[in-house]
DNA sequence: CGATATGTTGAATACGGTCAAAAAGTGTGG
DNA sequence: CCACACTTTTTGACCGTATTCAACATATCG
């Protein structure tokens, strides 16, 4: 039994934390909450003074757009933290749950201020926000300069990059709760594309996407196909 | 004249710095270097120690692409720290000058040394790298889900705030040394699109992009074209 | 001035988007 | 277990934005 502190020191770069592992938030005043599917944990433009430690679930982390399209940013896992904020003021994006999302709730000022009186714990913080920017890199690289088979094949790879790293996916194979509407979201593509991108893959035996199950079945070409490296991730 | 250590401590989130400090590195163990315009100062893939304060002059951090491709992830300006990356490892972009440019180069290790000991410089880092964040973020919604004028529209906003941030742009105006080639790269366009884009600006009597410097003539309409909201720079 | 980089324009093409409808899957309550 | 409503996936036909290719003009710089 970890507290959050704990926790928090433990993993490298905001997504190592062995399976095994369990998790208690007596630190910071932080609230362990569990929200249902579909649920909005934080509304863009909000004012909004709490950050967000993922224990287990999808999240869907994006911006919406006035013409009523939206950008995801990334789907925080378990281990992400969600909305350190570089000032006071309202959000720049909303947090969803895709699944049942369980967090621990910290008041910013709270965790700024154990930062201060503790630097390990200012550096573990920066070393996770350095690891979100790689993500998001990777993922603007994604919508910005790859065409519809690299992009899937890539964001696929880190997913299951992400998920063994926290001791939820086998190799090659992981469930994954996302529609292909968000991946679309994701990818900055259409529905209708990712459907067809998706049953390419099928028929020529790459990767099976289905009910919420991933089987990659010839992984060694996906990862050719995607110029995928891990290395970013680390 | 101000020590490293007071210039970071000083400006809020990588980019608050008033045009009349004056900036010395006796911090640290910090370089300060200055490279000519098309120098390559660290190298994707490349291990490398060092972390980069720009001093002044434009840089380009960027991801290659197998294909030869690249899609530029940030213009690091004046106050923006590049290459805090969150474990030991090679580096996932490359990080290159457009103009001349200066910059404080820290061995990473002092810089982690410093935030143990001092938990307001582990707090300010965290700031400045969730700043950069939330830019990474608007690059992303900006090649995923902007067409191709509103998403010219948002990065010529977005440049003109964070010039005015650090004192070096009056407001519609400010010199820009981007090319439309590195322009597309930022943008995830090809540089006669951008080209075509920026003259229907000129036909318009929108903005006026010539010559390395922006005009804009009609900015309240640009900000309605964009959706352009300030608030995720601060 | 000549060499090279950058910007401009036109015509043809393609990748992915749009629109629309149907099929399959999921969940709920009777 | 089935009926119903809703979401998600799938498919087809057509369209449009942005790309590609290619040529030429204009800056920039040694």
């Amino acid at each position: 039994m970890l507290t959050l502190l704990e926790y928090i020191k433990a993993h490298p770069a905001g997504g190592i934390l062995s399976k095994s592992l369990s998790v208690a938030g007596e630190f910071l005043g932080a609230t362990a909450k569990s929200y249902g599917p579909g649920a909005v944990l934080c509304h863009q433009g909000a004012e909004e003074d709490r950050v967000f430690f993922v224990k287990s679930g999808w999240g869907l982390l994006y911006r919406g757009l006035p013409n009523g399209e939206r950008q995801i940013l990334d789907t925080p896992l378990r281990g992400d933290l969600v909305g350190f904020r570089s000032a006071q003021g309202p959000r720049f994006a909303s947090l969803a749950s895709a699944t049942e999302l369980s967090v621990f709730e910290i008041p910013k000022k709270n965790l700024t201020e154990a930062m201060q009186n503790d630097g390990a714990l200012g550096v573990k913080i920066a070393c996770v926000l350095a690891r979100q920017n790689a993500i998001l890199a990777e993922h603007l690289v994604n919508a910005g300069r790859r065409d519809a088979q690299t992009k899937l094949a890539h964001l696929l790879l880190e997913l299951e990059d992400r998920l063994s790293t926290v001791g939820i996916a086998s190799p090659g194979s992981y469930e994954c709760p996302l529609t292909q509407h968000e991946l679309a979201d994701i990818l900055g593509m259409t529905t209708v594309h990712v459907n067809r991108i998706l049953s390419e893959f099928r028929k020529s035996d790459l990767i099976y996407f289905r009910h919420g199950h991933v089987d990659m079945i010839d992984r060694t070409k996906l990862i050719k196909i995607a110029g995928f490296d891990r290395e970013y991730l680390r």
